[in-house]
DNA sequence: TAGGCCATCTGGTCCT
DNA sequence: AGGACCAGATGGCCTA
């Protein structure tokens, strides 16, 4: 029988995979630690049988209290441990140590009950009564308000991972295989914030370039790259500087930015996936120019006036800007900030609540588009295209 | 093997 | 007093 110990790097008993801690892995734990217990208590018993066995073979048969009364205590020496506590003592001493006192108080405690049980200091038999306070309930307290603090604290911290997760689902580049570090997460989703405010804010194409260059600032190489393969480009055009400013090293801007297949636009040389960074993955092509010009030049399906209602969730990824990816949308009416930038825009095709939008219409961009009440089909697969 | 990332523990501080 | 929050310390895992 083997177990895995939860402390400090919890491992799952099940799948053998360490966190991060969600539902599943939190009732792992929970089993887990009650076949610790009982694996510490069959070790102990197992323990307390050799050596009572080792008495029987080695004590002479006149000792035979050695037989019913072997001390497990603390002050047991330790060169009578069976060699597996022995062995688990000297790899991890601190873990060891508590857990071989945990079941040293479990066995002592019994013991002393036991004894208790029977007779008083005196030797007379013990009166019913309450028992004795010990000394160490003060100390055992502060112990329990310790543990259940770190319960607390390992709670508040999951659901700080939790909020981070959905994070990484929203911004783009969202992979299960090859998760964002927190750190790069929040920079980059300040930086997507900051990007697509701009964007709307200009009310016009933005620039391409800048946009990436302002999506990629302050990340680190590995997930500049993750994100230029995300977005199609060629990640060894982004360079990252020392200062963490993302420099273009490429050609024309737009030559290193997408194109779809069998359209009329460029395709750089050797663009057939080849040159893209290892680490990215086939992605689909959308044509940039085709998938812009419905959102900023052609009259709303409903030909009505250039109006904005404030209520669109945010746009989800470059050229999934025109993809509204949000299940359950925030409030942004509780964000004035965003509400003055999205109303500020000018020129803007009103989008309504439940109109559909088809993003091109010659079909040249493969996906139906909707508005967030309605289906979301073709959103999850342009997401698709970006949480590999 | 060093460095990055992460989970957890822990003590301090602030707030209710 | 107790809970929330925070930051430092620690140790494990993974990868270049």
């Amino acid at each position: 029988m083997q177990i895995l110990y939860c402390y400090p790097s919890p491992v799952c008993v099940f799948d053998g995979k360490r966190g991060p801690p969600g539902a599943h892995y939190r009732s792992c734990q929970m089993i887990e630690k009650k076949l610790q217990r009982r694996f510490r208590r069959a070790i102990w018993e197992h323990a307390r049988c050799t050596l009572i066995r080792g008495n029987m073979l080695t004590l002479p048969f006149e000792e035979p209290h050695m037989m019913c009364e072997p001390r497990f205590g603390a002050n047991y020496p330790r060169e009578n441990l069976p060699e597996s506590l022995e062995k688990e003592r000297q790899h991890d001493p601190d873990r060891s140590n508590s857990d071989m006192r945990e079941a040293e108080d479990d066995i002592s405690d019994r013991d002393e009950d036991e004894r208790e049980g029977d007779h008083d200091d005196n030797g007379l038999p013990k009166k019913r009564g309450p028992r004795k306070k010990r000394p160490g309930k003060e100390m055992d307290r502060s112990k329990v308000r310790r543990h259940e603090a770190n319960a607390r604290e390992r709670t508040r911290m999951h659901s700080l991972n939790d909020a981070l997760e959905s994070l990484r689902k929203v911004v783009p580049c969202y992979s299960k295989t090859q998760k964002l570090s927190k750190i790069e997460t929040l920079r980059l989703a300040k930086n997507y914030i900051w990007a697509l405010s701009e964007t709307l804010s200009a009310g016009k194409r933005p620039d391409l370039l800048a946009f990436v260059q302002t999506l990629c600032k302050g990340l680190s190489q590995p997930t500049t790259n993750l994100v230029a393969g995300c977005l199609q480009l060629n990640a060894r055009n982004f360079l990252t500087d020392h200062n963490g400013e993302v420099m273009f090293s490429g050609r024309s801007p737009y030559d290193a930015m997408y194109s779809y297949p069998g359209s009329d636009m460029n395709t750089p040389p050797g663009h057939s996936g080849s040159n893209l960074d290892s680490s990215a993955k086939p992605f689909r092509h959308y044509s940039y120019s085709g998938a812009y010009e419905p959102y900023y030049e052609n009259p709303s399906p409903e030909g009505g006036s250039p109006h904005f209602d404030g209520q669109l969730s945010p746009p989800m990824n470059f050229n999934g800007i025109f993809s509204l990816k949000h299940d359950e949308p925030p409030d942004y009416g509780k964000s004035s900030h965003y509400g003055m930038r999205y109303c500020s825009a000018p020129g803007r095709t009103a989008l309504a609540h439940n109109s559909m939008y088809r993003v091109s219409p010659e079909g040249r961009f493969p996906y139906d588009l909707h508005v967030r009440s309605q289906s979301f089909q073709a959103q999850g697969e342009v997401n698709g295209s970006f949480h590999n």
